[in-house]
DNA sequence: TATAATTAAATTGTATCCAATCGAATATAT
DNA sequence: ATATATTCGATTGGATACAATTTAATTATA
């Protein structure tokens, strides 16, 4: 490659991934707003839906946040009765965020979503699969 | 796929797009600390080193972002002395962007910065070429 | 054990992002 | 030609992201 071109758009690995996450991510805006979600809360609760109880720590490991994002994510969360949050009895430094009742049965009304969003992207299942692995190769570097 | 499976963290095809995203843009901050840019403004000046002209509504079309967020940053580039903004005399809708004499030497600092990402992801060729094949199948669907 | 180092969240400040709306300029249709 | 529709950018408001700092709690160490 011409030295130049290495500051062209169109040769930047970074950038269609930053665009192709806002763009679909955008996709996630019409059906996430009927069920009162942002896509970062989404997320969010789908960690929790598998885990019931996780401290704020370790959700941002999973979802690559800090508290910086996750603290007022939470509040809101908090707010509208989908999770409670709570010091650890064993450790007064870590908050321990729960799925209520309320947080549990979203998962009903967001059951539909990944199929209603899968049809919009438009990906061949190898395709899929392989752009799959190849991020998970970027994010475990 | 079970049907409770699609909505695990781990199936989901958006969520590592969006979480790699993030992180390469983090690897980013420092280099382009050193000569005054953030990401967004980054690849902003990438358009603008390559056009040298260009309007808002093009740009947006290139970067995948709207006015509500291009014009905050174009202002602040304008205040740093790397572009200037003006009206099309043609259609005064149109707001021209263009590189000044500073904006094109600052291409010369930001010169050594692709290699130097380019290091941290890690790669391989062919990998890297059938991850920009993916992304770009999103984002042209 | 007293002190230093580490850890987990919260806070602060800056910069996005984007949906929604607005106002002005231009294009189109009758 | 004039009313209507469209287009472009700006604005507003709400929700992130994240670097940097702070606070409180715990752990390690001299």
């Amino acid at each position: 490659m011409n030295p130049d071109d290495a500051l062209k758009l169109d040769n930047q690995l970074c950038f269609p991934l930053y665009a192709a996450s806002r763009e679909i991510i955008k996709l996630y805006h019409e059906p996430l707003s009927r069920i009162g979600l942002t896509y970062t809360q989404y997320i969010t609760m789908m960690v929790l839906w598998e885990e019931k109880r996780i401290s704020v720590k370790a959700l941002g490991n999973r979802l690559f946040l800090d508290s910086g994002t996750l603290t007022p994510l939470l509040k809101t969360l908090e707010k509208q009765g989908f999770i409670t949050r709570s010091r650890s009895e064993e450790d007064e430094r870590v908050l321990v965020v729960e799925l209520t009742k309320e947080g549990a049965e979203l998962k009903k009304k967001a059951a539909n979503i990944p199929m209603e969003i899968g049809q919009c992207i438009r990906l061949s299942a190898d395709d899929a699969k392989e752009l799959y692995r190849l991020l998970y190769l970027i994010l475990n570097r």
